[in-house]
RNA sequence: CGGGGCGUAGCGCAGCUCGGUUAGCGCGCAUGCUUCGGGAGCAUGAGGUCCCCGGUUCAAAUCCGGGCGCCCCGACCA
C-alpha cells in the first residue's frame, strides 16, 4: 500500500528521507547540505511559528530583525563562543566585486552583533529587560547534513534578552524552556524531559544551557529547544552596562534561547508511520481532505453538490479541502493524502448520499467509522482532538516502554547494543567519565532533570558517588 | 576527513564485463476514449550534452587517465 517507501524496521533513515519525499516536504538542493522546503513543509513551519510566536508575544517579547552579516571582530569577542563556532562559520571575504577589508560571517546565531546594538541601546535598569526575538535563518557548516534535522542552512527563532539581575534571567531562561515544552507536548504532541545540559554540551558562551529533549522512534534522543542562561559573558564582552536605581554601573545579564526547522525533523520521526507522515491536528496543513466518489458527471454533480453543503459548517472550524479533481481516481486520491498525513478523510460516493452518511477514516489509527450528516461537524472536530491526544499518548507510552533504569556500566554497554532508548543512570559529574561514555559507547549524558529525585548510588563507570540520575541515550 | 554506493529522458533503472545499426525499459508527462468505493485500462505521442575534460580507435555510454558532483555509513554539531 505505501510503494515507495520504505519500512522503518527495514532502515530507519531510508525510511525518514522517504516519508520526506513522499509527503514532498522538502527537496535537496543544488548547493550541498541545503535543502528546499516546499509548501506542505513549510506550511508546517509556519503553523510552529504561529503558535510559538503566540506564546512569545503572550511572555512579553516583540520581534526584531538583525542582520545576516557579522563582522569578524565582533564573532572573536566572546572567547567560547567564537571557539565553539568559528569551525562551522562561512565566511563572506568579498563584495561588490572588492575584497572587504574586514570578512563578515554569516551569522550562526546572533548574540554577537545582538550584544553590539543593546550597548546602544542599555544605559539605565530603566531600559531593562529588553525583550527581543527574531525569526531568522542561519548558517552551520556541517560536516553531514539531513533534512530538516541538521542542513547547513536553517530556519529558526532566537529569543535574546537582557535582564538587571541574575535572577531575573534565570527566571526568563527557565520560562522559555517551559515554553518550549508546552509547545513540544501541546502542539507537536511530543512529550519532551525537560533538564540541564552537562558542561560538555552547553553551548558556546553560555553559563547554563536548558533542554527539552525528545525520543524518537529508533529510540534515539533528539535536543528539541534550548535556552540559555548567558549570564555576563556577553555583556562584558561587548561592554554593556547599566546603571542601577542606587547609581552603580552593572554588567547586564542574558538569555538566548531558540528552536529550529529541526522541529519537523522530531515531528516526523514522533508520529510517522510506513504509510508515510503523520501530523497532529494542531500542526496539519489540512485538516480534513473529503474524497468525493463518483460516476459520470450526474454523480459529480450531486456528489459535489452535498459536499459543498456539508462543507459550509466547516468553516473556521477545522481546515479542509474537498478533492474534486478529475484526472485522479479515489484510490489514488487516498493514498495520496494518507502520505501526506491528513489527520481525517472523508469519503462520500453515491451510496453514502443514498444513505445520508459519509466514511470517515483517521490516519493515525486507518480506523473507518460511517458517520450520519447530522452531526458531522461535530464528530469531526472531536475526532480531530481525539487524534491528537492519541498521537501524544501513543509517543508517551512509546518513550515509557523504551526507558530503562540500570546501574552498572556492563548492564548498560549489553542493553543498549540490543535496545535503543533512555537510560537513567547515576554518574560522577566529571567531564572525564562523561567523555569516557561518549568514547565508548556513543552514548551521550543528555540531560540532568532539572529537579533530580534525591537517590544517593555510584557512578556506574567510576563508582564514585552520585546524588541522583541523569539522562543517557544516543542522540540525533 | 575515512569507508561504501552511484552519476544514462522529470524520477527509478538496464545496457558497460567482451567497443559496432537509429541508446532501451518502468513510472511520470501530453492527447483521446473507456473508467472511478484503496495507487485504472487501451491507443497515440513528446522527451537524451549517456556528469565533465583528455586519450586510445575507422568507431566510445562501453576501454584508459584525470577531474567534478551526489547519496548512505562513521568521527563533530540544533
Amino acid at each position: 500500500m505505501a510503494k515507495g517507501i520504505t519500512k522503518r524496521s527495514e532502515d530507519y533513515s531510508r525510511w525518514y528521507t522517504d516519508v520526506i519525499a513522499a509527503a514532498k516536504m522538502a527537496d535537496y538542493s543544488p548547493v550541498r547540505g541545503c535543502m528546499v522546503i516546499r509548501p506542505t513543509g513549510y506550511a508546517i513551519w509556519e503553523k510552529m511559528q504561529a503558535g510559538l510566536d503566540k506564546m512569545f508575544k503572550e511572555t512579553g517579547h516583540v520581534n526584531a530583525y538583525f542582520p545576516c552579516f557579522i563582522p569578524e571582530s565582533f564573532m572573536k569577542k566572546e572567547a567560547e563562543h567564537v571557539e565553539g563556532f568559528a569551525p562551522e562559520c562561512a565566511i563572506v571575504t568579498h563584495g561588490g566585486g572588492k575584497k572587504l577589508d574586514e570578512p563578515l560571517y554569516v551569522r550562526p546565531t546572533s548574540e554577537t552583533i545582538i550584544w553590539s546594538m543593546y550597548k546602544n541601546w542599555i544605559q539605565s535598569h530603566r531600559d531593562l529587560p529588553i525583550l527581543i526575538n527574531q525569526w531568522a535563518n542561519v548558517v552551520r557548516w556541517e560536516m553531514r547534513t539531513r533534512l530538516f534535522l541538521r542542513t547547513t542552512e536553517f530556519l529558526w527563532q532566537e529569543g535574546h534578552t537582557a535582564h538587571a539581575t541574575a535572577e531575573e534571567a534565570e527566571a526568563e531562561t527557565r520560562q522559555m524552556l517551559e515554553v518550549y515544552r508546552t509547545f513540544a507536548e501541546e502542539y507537536m504532541a511530543m512529550p519532551v524531559i525537560p533538564g540541564i545540559k552537562t558542561e560538555n554540551e552547553k553551548f558556546a558562551g553560555a553559563e547554563r544551557t536548558y533542554c527539552i529533549e525528545a525520543m524518537m522512534q529508533d529510540g534515539k534522543a533528539l535536543q528539541a529547544g534550548t535556552s540559555h542562561n548567558l549570564g555576563q559573558n556577553f555583556a562584558k564582552a561587548f561592554d554593556v552596562t547599566y546603571q542601577t536605581e542606587a547609581g552603580v554601573r552593572e554588567h547586564v545579564w542574558a538569555t538566548s534561547w531558540g528552536v529550529s526547522t529541526r522541529l519537523i525533523g522530531a515531528l516526523i520521526m514522533t508520529h510517522s508511520d510506513d504509510n508515510g507522515l503523520v501530523v497532529p491536528p494542531k500542526l496539519a496543513p489540512l485538516q480534513t481532505v473529503l474524497v468525493p466518489i463518483w460516476r459520470g458527471d450526474d454523480e459529480r454533480a450531486q456528489i459535489l453538490e452535498r459536499a459543498n453543503q456539508l462543507a459550509a459548517d466547516w468553516k473556521g472550524k477545522f481546515s479542509y479541502k474537498i478533492d474534486d479533481r478529475d484526472n485522479y481516481r479515489p484510490g489514488w486520491k487516498f493514498n495520496e493524502w494518507e502520505k501526506a498525513g491528513v489527520p481525517i478523510r472523508l469519503e462520500m460516493g453515491p451510496k453514502d448520499l443514498a444513505n445520508n452518511v459519509v466514511v470517515m477514516v483517521r490516519r493515525d489509527t486507518g480506523e473507518k467509522e460511517i458517520l450520519s450528516q447530522e452531526n458531522l461537524t461535530a464528530k469531526i472536530s472531536a475526532t480531530l482532538d481525539a487524534i491528537q491526544k492519541n498521537l501524544y499518548d501513543n509517543a508517551l507510552d512509546f518513550r515509557e516502554k523504551n526507558t530503562h533504569t540500570v546501574d552498572t556500566y556492563d548492564e548498560f554497554k549489553e542493553r543498549l547494543e540490543n535496545e535503543s532508548g533512555f537510560y537513567w543512570v547515576h554518574w560522577d559529574g566529571t567531564t572525564e567519565t562523561e567523555q569516557r561514555l561518549q568514547a565508548e559507547t556513543k552514548a551521550t549524558i543528555r540531560l540532568i532533570p532539572l529537579a533530580p529525585e534525591p537517590e544517593p548510588g555510584k557512578c556506574m563507570i567510576t563508582g564514585k558517588p552520585s546524588p541522583h540520575r541523569v539522562l543517557v541515550a544516543k542522540a540525533y
